[in-house]
DNA sequence: CACTTGGTTGTAACCGGTTACTTTGTTTGC
DNA sequence: GCAAACAAAGTAACCGGTTACAACCAAGTG
């Protein structure tokens, strides 16, 4: 494998002059240019990226850390990839489910400068202590805690598990469950609050036996189901934190031989693209998915750039999100 | 930010021994050991990998390069990840859908060190010269061609898709549609021969115009559907390439007054987690997602490692497939 | 005691680029 | 014709690790 020396001696030039060849390539002279470009030609040269990497303690790529990658996540990874495409850089994929100590290591890419910047879906403390001092290339994407180190991107979680609550309540619900997420996840903690406040807002009693802890699969929905049709009294509705575990739990309802929307009514959240084609079609919270992702690439960028001021990176970023009505909930009957 | 020289010098030791602290840990005395790790921990020391993976030559990273990212190829990759995980390997996501000469570059990460492998859903000639000399770390996931250069981990669609399509006409259908995928995945015209075998062997007439031609989206199976259903005389069931279409066209169908599978009987193909929760829950071809994402990574990490021989790569690896069947079929009603 | 052996440690070359600084060459102005 | 100014190219230090090889030391052997 031919490296810059090599060409260097066949073009009959310096290193140095094969090297701005790349990197400032208006510097050289156009007889410079003729030899080298020849010279690479005859070798086959490829810059060693590595070696490049090295040099300029730089390497052109950024790090996704998810909890749990799924279908959501992965539109908004999609956001992501869009920019980086644009701006040159490739993306790493990281799934750091397993424990706090692996999300660490990942951090530890960016102090060794394998990565120029890091996205991290999960907001915490964690971070804010790493991002203490020197390299602080770091945005937290769908999550949010006070306080945060990194400059945040997100939906407000409260309010949008708020406002589909509302929603339900409009109908005549009084007894809604609530199919919650991962416990360590901020955000499934938020959706709570807000699921909170909405019953408080409207004097119905929170009741924890209508919660039940979910893993944001489809899986955990279907056998949700069970647990929630054996309830007495029965909720007439049920709000899931996440589209996936509400397609689950659809299917699953309906096997223990109850209608949707005639007998419960269940909504989502995210608005995943199977949303809509599911029997019936799901009523749910859209979080702007391609938006988030593309958002934070970009802010991220920038932060990599050194191009931003402090004021925006301090204030929470939070994208609108839209209650978007479907088939799958109807107004309470009058029993 | 601290370097191995600092660590060597507060330590008291030599940067070899510092490096071999990390390297090989079993052959340093207890003494030595002691001191190092005093002195990375004063110095809150990490090693930078841009410099390891430098002076290795070796960036412990793979590439996955997929036309497309769609909700199968994800479940794919999430195998990728599991084996990935335990070798030590970081993956690299890209999505080469736009151009060929984009799909050059990212094999020249190849070349260059940047990755030290690289799975593609995309058998090509394209891989086949560049492949010809020194590294080739490749393998080629779920398509498949002649004389391939690369390693193959598939399956064996035209099979796959002709048993699926028995499975129709020994339903009694005759006209049969076909959704098919994006024209320039070889995989798709793989399926389209089953589709035709199976027909040829049952003495039906191939008619151009029950194909329609799909991009493996949720969003064009509803497109499609209407063309299905104002088709004369209209297919009494449909061949869709993916779940994912499957999922839109059935959706589709319904809102055109079809009843699934009454009027119209839908089988997909992939076999996503979706399609058991779908209404009706979908029959189709269950490709073992998982399973062929971490065969991918296990061959890849041998053919890195060296630990390999070369019958075994020159015979495409297929998995075997089967027909799930669910309630989004049934046998042709008498006119 | 001299010699071998094996386990630890140190020295320094090396990986392949980038880039600050120096040198060379050419043009311009007076 | 000479000095100043600028453009182009070269020299070599540097990035921070790894590792072949050499050196050293302690224990075991005849």
């Amino acid at each position: 494998m031919a490296n810059i020396k090599d060409v260097a001696s066949v073009a009959g030039v310096s290193v140095a002059t094969v090297s701005r060849y790349f990197s400032s390539p208006d510097k050289l002279s156009k007889k410079s240019t003729v030899k080298v470009e020849q010279a690479i030609k005859q070798l086959n040269y490829t810059p060693n990226l590595l070696a490049r990497n090295f040099a300029k303690s730089r390497s052109s790529s950024i790090l996704v850390v998810a909890p749990l990658i799924n279908t959501f996540f992965f539109e908004v990874i999609q956001g992501i990839q869009e920019i980086a495409k644009t701006q040159g850089y490739t993306v790493l994929l990281a799934d750091a489910i397993d424990t706090k100590a692996d999300s660490g290591d990942y951090y530890s890419m960016l102090e060794t400068r394998l990565v120029d910047g890091i996205i991290d879906f999960n907001a915490s403390a964690q971070n804010a202590k790493s991002n203490r001092e020197g390299q602080n290339n770091v945005v937290t994407l769908c999550d949010y805690v006070e306080n945060n180190a990194s400059p945040i991107i997100s939906i407000d979680d409260i309010k949008s598990a708020e406002m589909v609550v509302d929603y339900l309540i409009s109908l005549g619900h009084k007894q809604i469950g609530c199919l919650s997420g991962l416990s360590f996840v901020n955000s499934t903690r938020h959706r709570i609050q807000g699921y909170k406040n909405a019953l408080n807002k409207a004097d119905i009693e929170y009741l924890s036996k209508y919660i039940i802890n979910g893993d944001y699969s489809l899986n955990c929905g279907l056998e949700a189901a069970k647990e929630f049709a054996s309830m007495f009294p029965r909720p007439t509705a049920i709000f899931s934190m996440s589209d996936e575990m509400a397609i689950g739990l659809i299917q699953g309802l309906k096997a223990e031989g109850l209608r949707i929307p005639e007998d419960i009514s269940v909504v989502g959240f995210d608005d995943i693209s199977f949303a809509r084609y599911c029997d019936p079609p799901l009523t749910t919270i859209r979080q702007p998915a391609k938006e988030l992702g593309s958002r934070a690439m970009s802010l991220l960028c920038n932060m990599i750039e050194g191009d931003y001021d402090e004021e925006t990176l301090l204030t929470p970023n939070f994208l609108p999100t839209d209650l978007i009505v479907r088939a799958s909930t109807a107004p309470l009957k009058s029993p």
